[in-house]
RNA sequence: GGGAGCAUAGCUCAGCUGGGAGAGCACCUGCCUUACAAGCAGGGGGUCACAGGUUCGAGCCCUGUUGCUCCCACCA
């Protein structure tokens, strides 16, 4: 097996086959399961209309990490997939598709524009998944769902029928948020705003008779047609006496009255307002507290309407430009500045939106969001990072009714019906599809509208799983249990999710939300379409591999983080992939095609000790990482100890036994190196799945899937600090011998005798480890004593901790050069005793500190002083 | 107006409950040492934004300042 293989490592090879094996090996299924704990992950459902971009592949190789950790720990892990039909957003494809055609979607009808979007749905939907599955995403397919499938449709209408009932949702003429663009209604979440250079214009109503005006300032003249108030402030002592008089709206001719409201600022502007009830959401506000009249002038297309006379049928901002001229003719126009305020747009069609008052359907959120902000702050959903809880609170505490109603085609219908018989009125909203009235017996027709892409989304962790029948998956995975997500929808969803969670099924939908960051590219700014700085995870997946890609997104920055893709680290990645590809080459290379046995504990040498114990303490750690959601520092200390401490050290001291005669030692090296791969395989799973399948099962001993083996755990019999220490103290040796003959310009070829003074508890140590003295450090012989009889008159002295190495080479070095490094380590030691010696003799680090913190100290400063005078022997001898 | 985040090596960023500053990339030196040049060994480089405070001890905790970013609200 091994002598075939490359050297170098391929990705295509190893990533192109492994998925489906696993697919169909059933491994990513789960199923309720009395005998193990659950573990439930809901995937935040793509888009139909979606491509993979790298936000995918950061969330879900987030979430695909966390679920291979768990289903390795033997959780019955449940990682649910599924799409989202994404009303809105699919909706304004398809339109934008068939306007290629030449094609409006009222030409086509209702019904034909479904079985289009449904098409889409079967074209586009299946794509978003299969990128996954490039990814590595562990998801139980088996179970996929779309929020518009027969499961989900039902928990979507009952829910809605249900909070109908309880006076949860309710159908009224208010001020919303309208794209015209889209021509729907949107909800508060679905606005961005932007800041826009506008202009402020100065109006001047006069009185019916001219004997008095008022000035106002507004940024959208062409809302002046339906005015039906000026509002002044009741303490503003400029207006007191117009109070409750009247002006004429310019151009219009209209009388509104003078009102006196709190809202109004005295100090900007006139300190005057004109009130425009349809247009604008505090106007609308001021207009329920004085009962003024409701004047609509804008059209659903964003045009004039009759009441807007004279300027019917011209857009809004044709409109704007018009009156403004008018106005200008008329001398109502005092004044124009410069202003730069804040325009709402679409946030997906980017179109500028209008507040119109409008008759859709609301959701009190009020008595919703109590159950949803108790639990947060209980402590039973907890996010990570925790700062995000703020977000969460600011936006409950300030929550407003949810408007849920799309004048859209594509999406859930709203299960209203409405009698056709005008005198009766009624309104049934029923699971049923009703069509007589049950009232009066007339026909019924069905509201034509759908609901919020949001609405459906809000129930996904349970509507997945069953509800509203009661299933065994409902009742073994719910309440899921940890929520991967971009900090960007935790308004759009992770609220919603909360809000329905509580509402419907009494109980949390989940109790981690792990917040994650945007990606943004190399130079920081966020990847759009507009700017074309996107990058295509799958071309990177199919340049670097998947792992690499996954290891890039993972580590080097933490949770709630923005972060920079950036292809040099996906190069590190794939190095990595390399690196770990060779140390297992290497492995089989040398094991061989006998079996390898079990590791004998009781002929374990020092190193053997130390890389155990070293694996046994990374496992621990990494376990406690993933367990904190710290997923970067886990990947990173695997990839430290693999790299470091695997293959530059331990793969290096295995050698000598590897090439040895010694053929029981040579077979628990083999089993160490066998068992020490494995288990940095098992422990890298979770970041780069398949490299690590494909190696691991090229081991002896290996079972059928790394997926579902067991996660390597702390034990007591990996427990060796003392020699781990001991080890440690030798490769610093190691190091600083390495560092004089690179100092001193020794060719690494030549090899040297080498002595080493040390303490007798230290002596049996540097005689196991001579050995790897000689592999890792130069050296040709190695004699360990306790004193420094019989070594050569002049050898160079490197000093540690551990004790003195003299390596005799005095033809090679330069006696000025040594006396500058012994002079430059004298300098180093210095400044370790005086800062050891300067907390030590502070009475008050000696009162106070911990006492392990006060013996750690006082044991570095004897070792400094034991080196300190080393040093100024060889500094001596030097100068002789 | 409210809230949050960031400021650490030339660059991109880690740094867990406070106990001698780290990684990757880049740079310098030497090595094709039969797992790996996508590599090995060695090295240089940081008043952890600034100013105070708490503490025996602060990159980490508190207060303030400066600069940058984001979210929410929307004073027409």
């Amino acid at each position: 097996m091994a002598k075939e293989m490359p050297k170098t490592y391929d990705h295509s090879i190893v990533e192109s086959g492994l998925y489906e094996k696993w697919e169909s090996n059933g491994y990513f299924h789960a199923e309720p399961n009395p005998d193990k704990d659950p573990y439930c992950i809901v995937i935040p459902p793509p888009n139909i209309t979606g491509k993979l971009h790298m936000g995918h592949a950061l969330d879900n190789t987030l979430q695909d990490a966390i679920i291979r950790y768990k289903r390795m720990c033997g959780y019955e892990t449940l990682w649910l997939p599924g799409t989202d039909h994404a009303s809105i957003a699919t909706e304004v494809k398809i339109i934008t598709e068939m306007a290629k055609e030449g094609l409006d979607k009222r030409d086509i009808g209702r019904e034909a524009f479904l079985e289009r979007a449904w098409d889409w749905r079967r074209e586009y939907g299946g794509a978003i998944v299969q990128q996954l599955k490039k990814l590595g995403s562990s998801c139980d397919w088996e179970r996929e769902r779309f929020t518009m499938d027969e499961g989900c449709n039902k928990a979507v209408t009952k829910v809605f029928v249900d909070l109908y009932h309880r006076g949860l949702i309710y159908r009224d003429d208010r001020i919303i948020n309208w794209c015209p663009e889209c021509q729907t209604a949107l909800s508060d979440a679905e606005v961005e705003y932007e800041e826009q250079a506008s202009h402020l214009w100065h109006v001047r109503y006069d009185a019916p008779d001219k004997s008095y005006s008022i000035i106002c300032a507004t940024t959208r003249p062409e809302t002046i047609p339906g005015d039906t108030a000026i509002a002044v402030n009741p303490e503003d002592e400029r207006y007191a006496d117009l109070i409750g008089k009247t002006v004429v709206v310019p151009v219009i001719g209209r009388e509104i009255p003078i009102v006196a409201d709190e809202y109004v600022e005295k100090e900007f502007g006139s300190g005057a307002v004109k009130i425009t009830p349809c247009h604008d959401p505090n106007d609308f506000e001021v207009g329920v507290r004085h009962n003024l009249p409701r004047i609509r002038v804008f059209t659903d297309d964003g045009h004039i309407n009759e009441l807007g006379a004279p300027y019917t049928g011209l857009t809004t901002m044709e409109c704007r430009e018009a009156i403004v001229k008018d106005m200008q003719e008329s001398g109502n126009l005092v004044k124009i500045e410069n202003y730069a305020h804040n325009v709402g747009v679409c946030y997906r069609c980017h179109h500028t939106v209008e507040p119109l008052t409008s008759l859709q359907w609301f959701v009190k959120m009020k008595p919703l969001a109590e159950a949803a902000i108790k639990v947060v702050e209980e402590g039973k959903i907890k996010f990570v990072p925790e700062r995000f809880d703020k977000t969460y609170y600011n936006w409950m505490y300030n929550i407003r009714d949810w408007c849920i109603s799309r004048q859209l085609w594509w999406g859930h219908r709203i299960p209203a019906y409405y009698c056709e018989n005008e005198a009766c009125g009624h309104i049934e909203v029923t699971l049923d599809h009703p069509t007589v009235c049950p009232k009066c017996g007339a026909a019924l027709h069905q509201d034509e509208d759908v609901l919020d892409t949001w609405f459906s989304s809000g129930m996904w962790p349970f509507s997945t799983l069953g509800w509203p029948e009661n299933t065994e998956e409902l009742k073994y995975f719910y309440p899921t249990n940890t929520l991967v997500t971009g900090y960007d929808i935790i308004f759009f969803w992770i609220a919603r999710m909360i809000v329905f969670g509580m509402e419907v099924m009494k109980e949390i939908p989940f109790n981690t939300v792990y917040v994650h960051g945007i990606v943004r590219d190399e130079l920081g700014r966020k990847m759009s379409k507009s700017l074309g700085n996107g990058i295509d995870p799958l071309l990177i997946i199919s340049e670097y591999g998947a792992d690499s890609l996954r290891f890039s997104l993972v580590t080097g920055n933490s949770a709630g983080n923005d972060m920079r893709f950036s292809s040099k680290k996906v190069e590190a990645a794939r190095n990595f992939c390399n690196k770990v590809y060779n140390a297992s080459r290497f492995v089989l290379m040398n094991i061989g095609d006998e079996a390898v046995g079990d590791i004998d504990m009781s002929a374990l040498d020092i190193a053997d000790k130390w890389i155990l114990h070293r694996l046994n303490t990374i496992a621990k750690e990494v376990s406690q990482n993933m367990d904190n959601f710290d997923l970067n520092v886990a990947c990173q200390k695997v990839y430290d100890f693999i790299w470091t401490e695997f293959c530059d050290w331990y793969i290096e001291m295995a050698k000598p036994r590897l090439y040895g005669e010694d053929e029981s030692a040579k077979a628990n090296v083999k089993a160490i190196l066998v068992r020490v791969l494995g288990d940095s395989m098992k422990l890298l799973h979770p970041f780069m799945p398949f490299i690590t399948e494909e190696l691991y099962l090229n081991l002896p001993g290996a079972e059928e899937t790394i997926m579902r083996s067991a996660w390597p755990k702390y034990t007591e019999a990996f427990e060796f600090a003392a020699e781990a220490e001991k080890m440690e103290g030798i490769m610093d040796v190691i190091r600083a011998i390495r560092n004089m003959r690179a100092e001193m310009n020794v060719p690494p070829a030549k090899k040297t005798a080498m002595y080493v003074v040390t303490e007798a508890a230290n002596v049996s140590y540097f005689e196991a480890a001579s050995a790897y003295l000689m592999k890792l450090a130069g050296a040709e012989s190695v004699v360990v004593q306790q004193d420094k009889q019989g070594i050569p008159e002049g050898a160079v002295s490197v000093v540690c901790a551990m004790g003195e190495a003299f390596v005799p080479m005095n033809q090679l070095i330069d006696v000025d050069k040594e006396i500058e490094r012994v002079t430059k380590e004298i300098a180093r030691m210095e400044g370790e005793i005086a800062r050891a010696e300067g907390k030590l003799n502070n009475p008050g680090f000696v009162a106070k500190a911990p006492e392990k913190v006060i013996n750690e100290e006082r044991e570095k400063l004897a070792v400094a002083r034991d080196m300190m005078a080393k040093l100024q022997q060889r500094l001596a001898d030097l100068k002789k």
